[in-house]
DNA sequence: TTTAAATAGTTGCAAATACAACTAAAAATT
DNA sequence: AATTTTTAGTTGTATTTGCAACTATTTAAA
């Protein structure tokens, strides 16, 4: 391979992520802001997980949502602050600290799902739903590639 | 689509997707350390622009890095610093000022190039070469899908 | 059972990023 | 020709992120 083509297949793919990334939290974001909401991508992308897992881990979470422990620790922080969760300490070992949705967190959380709805079919557009899967599938096998 | 259902959707795109990038500059970043050579990720994301383009202006940069003109210009900075590229106003309009790579820039571009290539075929693996198109397609897709 | 090692979470600090304000030069308008 | 607007780049500042050091608690080892 040349070393003009070697060159612009790299841009090209990790820019190419790099961008769809992007525009994908810019819309999310705009659209939930247009809601009239207040909820930023990572709370957003914590919040998910605590309703899903009922009352996670911080080290759970973080595996989950593949941030590092200050980083949870400070948007858990932040939601906090917002009542939007409380941290409760876990009864049988205490160094490990249970994140709980409260009411607002709740109501919350299913006021940004149809946003999150909306943002996703504005993704995915009119794209087939074939090309999705393999699309996924190339992700999956990138990661699987690369955690060896 | 249920609640649990579209909670997990987003959370595999969007995440599959931060994870793979995330995974693919590591691989980079550490391939580059293992064979002793002293670039940062954004140092490389400019100065291959920079060498593809001879002389772009710092607009220009931006533009193909996808990133804004605070950002090229301190990235330039560290560049000018460790004596790889200079800065030179353009001769018609004194506004600009052109990125060029100097003696040893162009080295150290050839010396990484080969490590940008390795980086490509681990990231790529065995996944075949029409299951790459279709994610390139589905990636260009996204992002035009979200430009309107 | 005392000590050492590991684990969960927090805090501090340095680097990166994003936004707005600013300077200098060129282009457009009056 | 003088003034305004636009453009290219820089600088300041606030926010975010990542790494390492630290505290508190639990588990393992001596």
């Amino acid at each position: 391979m040349s070393k003009e083509a070697s060159l612009k297949f790299h841009m090209n793919l990790g820019m190419l992520i790099r961008s769809a990334h992007n525009s994908m939290t810019e819309r999310f974001v705009r659209n939930v802001m247009n809601s009239g909401l207040n909820i930023s991508m990572d709370q957003w992308m914590i919040l998910g997980p605590i309703w899903q897992l009922q009352s996670p881990s911080q080290k759970e979470l973080g595996e989950i949502c593949l941030k590092n422990k200050p980083s949870i620790s400070r948007i858990i922080d932040s939601l906090e602050k917002k009542s939007l969760v409380v941290r409760v300490s876990d009864q049988i070992d205490h160094r490990i600290k249970r994140v709980v949705l409260t009411k607002a967190g709740k109501q919350l959380f299913y006021d940004v799902l149809p946003i999150m709805e909306k943002t996703r079919e504005e993704v995915r557009g009119s794209i087939p739903e074939e090309e999705i899967e393999v699309f996924k599938k190339v992700l999956s096998k990138i990661i699987e590639n690369l955690n060896k």
